[in-house]
DNA sequence: ATCCCTTTGTGAACCGATGCACAAAGTAAC
DNA sequence: GTTACTTTGTGCATCGGTTCACAAAGGGAT
């Protein structure tokens, strides 16, 4: 029972926070294969990152290595979990049962760490009361009823474009603050809450200007003038 | 046919590029609606941020709005596309036909924007000769025989973790330079291949950390020590 | 042709993030 | 205890990106 310095510093960088759930991957997989000590550089490269900046954002979270000899795996995954707030578990609804939508609810890696999925919700009355995954699916009419009495406090919206400010906007006004969206709107949303969005089709075209790059790059003088 | 300046400029910031997608879908919404013309504060507003960035992120490509006016939505849709590399098709293949990889050969919003699902691959015996959006689920086996076929040039990774890393060693090996994962592994490629990863589980738990932080956030100090 | 109004394109200040490089702090061996 | 070695934690220079604010450019009215 040591008691390392706990600087706790109020204010982790953005950039800091995404990049410490990929360090506790990378922990975990150390954990498993029974590595009870890491240093920065082994660690970064397992997660794919600089040891400086690795060991800067650590220090975000407070002094937890020794000098000499790296961190205690074990440890460190501990604290980052506590950081990020996975000791305790969260309640995820995910609005719109369609192709993505049960992928989500079928897929287990969503369990694994403290996020339970708490609620299945569409419009379809064709879709509405089957069971995926062992859950029921409710009616969006239901909404506002079912994120109180589960306490959800994540939900995660997988809609048609169309639908989804509206469900946005319900969710909110019920008091949720944190949503992952993956239709492809730009949700408008007062200053509180947390939007963070999954667009395939701009990753597809954030790829595909590289490809052009690199393949016609040189001779893309070719100016159609 | 006027003949407009054209700086174009080697070498857009990443966080340009990242940003032109997302121009582009409101410019099409606004295309669509009959909008003619749009001004710098216009688009910023429906593509979410701020104008003077707008302006900026559009000067990279040249100089193609009309002070006093604004600018011309086709014109700048079209040349936005080109510059994305969206006026050409891309062939895409999809490997690992499980929930997620078929809920996204089932996804219309593929093939809208030049993106052409070209291909299925799984290893399952049980999948492998499924039709699925009518697309021919192939075996894994075929893997580089069916990209030189096809002339896929964008594969999207949806194997399990363990899986990954296998699968893109080998598409490398045939060529391909643009890879979108889905799977949570750092998946370690030379320079001159592109990975764009998409984790779920990532961001999740990066709202995790922000509801922590509203939730309990001042009080948080009651430290277990 | 001149004036007024709108909106672009960009220089410059600012801000957060990155990465180098090293002193400080620890272990281990003798 | 002293020495030799390892690895953390961080000061500092640097970089890319954001935002402000304004001069330059164009349109339209008279
Ligand atoms: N499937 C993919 O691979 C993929 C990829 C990228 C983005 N997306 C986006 O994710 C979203 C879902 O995609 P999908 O392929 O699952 O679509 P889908 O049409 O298969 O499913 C949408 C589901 O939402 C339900 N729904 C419609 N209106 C609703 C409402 N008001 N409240 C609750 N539920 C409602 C529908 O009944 C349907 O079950 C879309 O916005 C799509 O653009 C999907
Ligand atoms: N489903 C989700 O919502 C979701 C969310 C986030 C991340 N992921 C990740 O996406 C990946 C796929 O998830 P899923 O839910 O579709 O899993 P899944 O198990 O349903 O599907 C995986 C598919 O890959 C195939 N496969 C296995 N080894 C292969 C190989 N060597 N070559 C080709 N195919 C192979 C399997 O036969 C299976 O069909 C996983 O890495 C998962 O962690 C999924």
């Amino acid at each position: 029972m040591k008691s390392p310095s706990q600087p706790r510093d109020r204010g982790i960088p953005e950039a800091t926070v995404a990049r410490l759930p990929l360090y506790l991957r990378a922990l975990h997989g150390m954990a498993e294969r029974g590595v009870a000590t890491v240093s920065s550089e082994d660690l970064a490269v397992a997660a794919g990152v600089n040891s400086a900046k690795l060991r800067k954002d650590l220090s975000h979270l407070g002094s937890y290595g020794t000098r000499g000899v790296g961190y205690e795996v074990e440890y460190l995954v501990y604290q980052i979990s506590r950081e990020l707030g996975l000791t305790q578990d969260w309640a995820v609804a995910i609005v719109g049962v369609g192709n993505l939508g049960r992928a989500l609810a079928n897929y287990g890696g969503f369990a694994s760490r403290g996020f339970r999925v708490a609620a299945l919700l569409d419009a379809d009355p064709e879709v509405v009361g089957d069971t995926i995954a062992g859950l029921n699916v409710e009616h969006i009419d239901e909404l506002e009823a079912v994120i109180k009495r589960r306490g959800v406090s994540i939900v995660v919206l997988a809609t048609p474009a169309e639908a989804a400010q509206e469900v946005c906007d319900r969710v909110i006004a019920v008091g949720v603050t944190s949503i992952l969206n993956f239709a492809p709107v730009v949700l408008s949303v007062p200053d509180s809450v947390d939007v963070r969005k999954v667009d395939l089709s701009i990753e597809l075209q954030i790829l595909a200007f590289h490809e052009q790059r690199k393949a016609g790059g040189p001779l893309m003088a070719v100016d159609s003038q």
